[in-house]
RNA sequence: GGGGGCGUGGUGUAGCGGUUUAACAUGCCACCCUGUCAAGGUGGAGAUCGCGGGUUCGAAUCCCGUCGCUCCCGCCA
């Protein structure tokens, strides 16, 4: 080794040891017969002083070191001089006065800011010369913990899967379409030319296979591909934990899943609290009426409490009209929010929101504000049409409290959730109300089996179609196929599905009956499918399992907003690896030799 | 496929039709400095303003196109 210790673990208790250190130069401080370096590594910072008149040679190679050199010293651990510790430094205690410095490789000037992740932070940098010098940018104190994170979080899992007797097996990547509804990426095969690979969406087929196998507790952790546009949340190869189980019932799923959630979070992220534990459960009806979406944030309340009877009886014609058209209507509390603002700005601050509710559908946002003196009127336009009856119910009804502003939403059903789910967290930023540090866990349950597809005049499965719907649903396959509900549960933590997964269906009767509901004819189905058919003829245990977005839960809980932050080499936004420059043309040669031509539209080469 | 934002020395920004020889901060280079740690001081180098076209006597500035990055809708569980 050319070190013997790392940059981040000297401390007092080694003063007077002869130590090695091999880093990076973070930064360096000139004073002319004094020259202190800060050398880094993946674990710290640790200074080095280098004194002309004690060791004129390494003073001479510290003379001639820049920001990123790479470094060898060799010294001894010094308790620093009184008043010169760093507080700040782990390490800040001692200093490596140096007696032999060795350049071990050169640097250029850096593009960017390697050694300061808060003038990073503060000043911003475009994302595209981060991505093209990458491997700097993954040299930056910040990433390297975020990928550490990442490392630390698939170890625990594979760990704790282990320890339950779960065998990991590794998947191909070079598979067939998968029943998932999102675009392949497909990869041309030489060996027989105009036919292709699909790269798997994910190993659902698979591990169902595998379950088939007798194999009863498998995992992977599993790179998938979707040929889709790319979005914060999404990158079109991404990581999934994956999971699949024989002999169990969703509680069981449920349950160790939620266990290796909490222990995860409790030991590589203790900072973070969860907030309720057990994880609440919330029916899926429940999470659209009252938030608005199937992946609520819990970690505020801001629910839409529907008010449509006392809202329906009022003197305002849009709310009776559409109660009358069995149309609902919704009121959401934010706390305070009108306080001591005055009409000007209340007006200004409701307006905001109605642009907001405007986006989401809605064709207006109609308001209450709560005065904070107990006798004063309530402000806005919809007051007067509530007598002061109806206004107490309303209030009680919604556990309005003075200063409050309520929110009305009344429309379609559809409408309605699209605006909740826009305006809740707005409202929750504005009031200050979403804490990074908390992890609001929630299990979503009871999805409807199938969604209607009014373009395709079809059922369409909510999750996909190997999901095994509820048992005493099952009826309903033959008689009203949109009222079942599907075994499915979603993890969801602080507004994102963090993990999803079903019961599936392991008898071939019950699976022969979805096809044709989703619009499968039975020889398609044969076709594409029939491999799976045909290994359900065999002795299938009951199994279900659950697919963890991996990449979002280390972004969670590393706090980052986007998951490029903890993944290492990230595409941009058009699909491109900026540093290797891929996708790339293909050879002519290679085109040939895969029996492939090339049709372009004019411009494109 | 559609909509929004951004693109000016290495980096982050200012300038938004004419004293601009394009400013500021930081980084970089040189020199000075023996307890600094966002070190300090003095001096210096560094930008045909993403690219192409147009309008104009005159364009970093206005218009059109294009490329790149990014956010959102569609798409995607």
């Amino acid at each position: 080794m050319l070190k013997t210790h790392t940059c981040g673990e000297l401390r007092p208790e080694q003063a007077g040891q002869e130590v090695v250190l091999a880093g990076w130069v973070n930064r360096r401080r000139d004073q002319g017969g004094l020259i202190f370096i800060d050398l880094r590594d993946r674990w710290g910072v640790t200074q080095v002083v280098v004194d002309r008149d004690s060791a004129p040679e390494a003073h001479s190679v510290a003379d001639q070191a820049r920001g990123e050199f790479v470094l060898q010293v060799k010294g001894i651990v010094r308790i620093r001089p009184e008043g010169s510790a760093n507080p700040d430094l782990p390490t800040g205690a001692i200093d490596v006065s140096a007696s032999e410095i060795k350049i071990l490789n050169n640097a250029k000037t850096p593009p960017f800011y390697i050694n300061d992740d808060e003038r990073l932070e503060r000043e911003g940098l475009d994302e595209s010369i981060r991505m093209k010098h990458r491997y700097l940018d993954l040299r930056r104190q910040k990433m390297q913990k975020n990928i550490v994170l990442r490392h630390k979080t698939i170890k625990f899992i594979r760990d704790y899967l282990d320890q339950q007797n779960f065998v990991e097996v590794e998947t191909p990547i070079l598979f067939k379409t998968t029943p998932e509804g999102a675009r392949d990426f497909l990869v041309p095969s030489r060996l027989q030319p105009g036919k292709f690979y699909a790269l798997p969406q994910s190993p659902q087929q698979l591990k169902q296979m595998l379950m088939v196998a007798g194999f009863e507790k498998y995992f992977q952790v599993a790179r998938c591909f979707r040929d889709e546009d790319l979005r914060g949340q999404r990158q079109p190869e991404f990581t999934q934990l994956d999971m699949e189980i024989s002999f169990v019932e969703r509680e069981d799923v449920m349950e160790l899943n939620e266990k290796l959630m909490t222990q995860l979070v409790e030991t590589v992220a203790p900072e973070k609290t969860i907030m309720h534990k057990p994880f609440p459960r919330i029916l899926y009806k429940d999470a659209m009426e009252q938030y608005g979406t199937d992946r609520p944030d819990i970690r505020y309340d801001l629910r839409a409490i529907d008010v449509s009877e006392i809202a329906g009886e009022s003197g305002f014609s849009v709310f009776v009209k559409n109660v009358q058209a069995g149309q609902p209507v919704k009121c959401i509390r934010a706390p305070k929010m009108a306080g001591e603002l005055s009409g000007t700005q209340l007006r200004k601050v409701a307006s905001e929101l109605e642009d907001i509710a405007k986006k989401a559908g809605a064709k207006g946002l109609a308001y209450m504000a709560l005065p904070l003196e107990e006798d004063a009127e309530v402000k806005g336009p919809i007051g007067k049409f509530f007598t002061v009856d109806q206004k107490l119910a309303l209030f009680e009804a919604v556990g309005a409290e003075p200063g409050d502003l309520l929110l009305f939403m009344s429309d379609k059903r559809e409408v309605v959730y699209s605006v909740t789910e826009a305006l809740r967290p707005m409202l929750a930023s504005q009031l200050g109300l979403l804490d990074p540090n908390t992890l609001g866990f929630c299990w979503v349950i009871d999805f409807p089996e199938f969604m209607w597809n009014e373009d395709e005049k079809r059922w369409d499965p909510s999750q996909h179609m190997f999901t095994m719907p509820i048992e005493e649903d099952l009826h309903l396959l033959d008689t009203d196929p949109g009222a079942a509900r599907g075994s499915q549960y979603d993890m969801v933590c602080n507004g994102h599905e963090v993990a999803g997964g079903s019961i599936r269906i392991h008898d071939r009767e019950i699976q022969k009956k979805i096809f044709p509901l989703i619009g499968l004819e039975m020889d398609h189905a044969m076709e594409q499918f029939g491999h799976i058919l045909e290994a359900f003829e065999y002795g299938v245990p009951p199994h279900g399992g659950i697919a963890w977005g991996l990449d979002r839960v280390v972004a969670l809980l590393a706090a980052e907003p986007n998951i490029r932050e903890v993944i290492a080499f990230p595409k941009t936004q058009t699909g491109a690896d900026a540093m290797a420059g891929a996708p790339s043309p293909a050879e002519p040669g290679q085109l040939a030799e895969l029996g492939i031509k090339l049709d372009l539209p004019e411009d494109d080469e």
